[in-house]
DNA sequence: TGTACATCAGTGAACGCGCGTTCACTGATGTAC
DNA sequence: TGTACATCAGTGAACGCGCGTTCACTGATGTAC
């Protein structure tokens, strides 16, 4: 709340706001410019006081949302230290959670088509980010014999691209595509199983 | 080829193939159906002849998605019989290779908004695609003793969402998400694992 | 085979709309003296 | 404390654009006789 405005107050973050709002709402396609300002009680032409354009004010809400996610999954990753297991499982939940608690700043991230390569600060905390994850995976990777353990990068990859597609697929009110089990049971049982085949849980559990 | 139109010839299909083309260009976002007429050789007017207006031509093209996409599952399977364990890796090579192979059609499919409950066709065809995977999952089940045994559903959830992630994440020419590995590979990993956690193969592969 | 007629796929002009963006402006706030 | 001035966040009107959709039409094709 450092800085107050002449008129507004905070028109930036207010902005920013309503748009994930409207991204929420109505999905990435539904989100204009015009509507975002409404919203934030102003003109759309004030809007290019604080941003670009309506790109540039889809990026900055991804931008913020890179930033809570990379903090939540590493708050999450240091939270199960010193354990390698706890702290991947708990980065695994993070991911989930962030999904749901913060919706419109993932689709933002993931849906907008915006690039992660916009500008090099997006790319930076995107990296971010992805690196926590990576680092768990390698953590974790440790306690599996060298010859068979498989690189980080890739450990990772397949527990991002199963986070995502659980979060894709059965954790939005996906238009008629029912869940079978509660998202968080799903990613959970198929880290679970994931694990298992590394070794890094017992078998019989 | 059966039914010739009177001056196009086929404009029904041409119009589903222009969308399909321009969605797989731009994306969900980037369509237009004044562009797809304009693609076909025709007026827009021209495509209220065949659909009831831009939404419907999507549902369309998602249909006929479905369609090829059960097709090649089952497909998959049935060539991978008697054995459950090579039927069931072969349908996973066959969702990847549907998202590559038809990219327009998957993204009609998955990311376009179109509910799979628009009308009751669209809704039996995307449960014919989704049953050959549970199907497949069913038949491996049986492998494992039934007090560690998965429900079925729950399974294909995780092989289904796993595969929808890597073709979200690293398959599509995604801006600026670069692949630390190729798709395929990524994806036949990935499962490789969960099936060793489910004991499915052999531990010291 | 030839002619008159019926069909209906596609035309072309028009519509209202909301979009993103621009620009000269205004008036509330902050600052200098 | 009071006044004159500078700043600049937000205004309001305007723009050109392409969208999805409508409608009366036209003219190529198919059919009946």
């Amino acid at each position: 709340m450092a800085k107050r405005g002449y008129h507004h107050g905070n028109l930036r973050q207010a902005l920013v706001e309503s748009a994930l709002a409207l991204i929420e709402e109505k999905g990435p396609t539904g989100f204009t410019l015009s509507e975002a300002a409404k919203r934030a009680g102003v003109t759309p032409a004030a809007v290019y006081r604080h941003f670009e354009g309506r790109e540039d004010l889809i990026a900055e809400a991804a931008h913020q949302g890179y930033e809570v996610f990379a903090d939540l999954m590493d708050y999450a990753y240091q939270s199960g230290q010193p354990s390698a297991l706890a702290a991947f499982e708990a980065t695994g939940r993070a991911y989930l959670a962030f999904a749901r608690k913060y919706p419109g700043h993932y689709i933002a991230m993931f849906e907008s088509g915006i690039s992660v390569n916009r500008t090099p600060e997006l790319a930076a905390v995107a990296r971010r980010a992805w690196d926590v994850l990576e680092r768990a995976a390698a953590d974790l990777s440790q306690h599996i014999p060298p010859e068979k353990r498989p690189p980080a990068a890739m450990f990772s990859a397949h527990i991002w691209a199963l986070s995502h597609g659980v979060v894709e697929l059965f954790a939005r009110n996906s238009p008629g595509r029912a869940s079978p089990f509660p998202p968080d049971e799903l990613l959970e049982s198929a880290i679970g199983v994931y694990l298992r085949g590394l070794g890094l849980i017992p078998a019989d559990d």
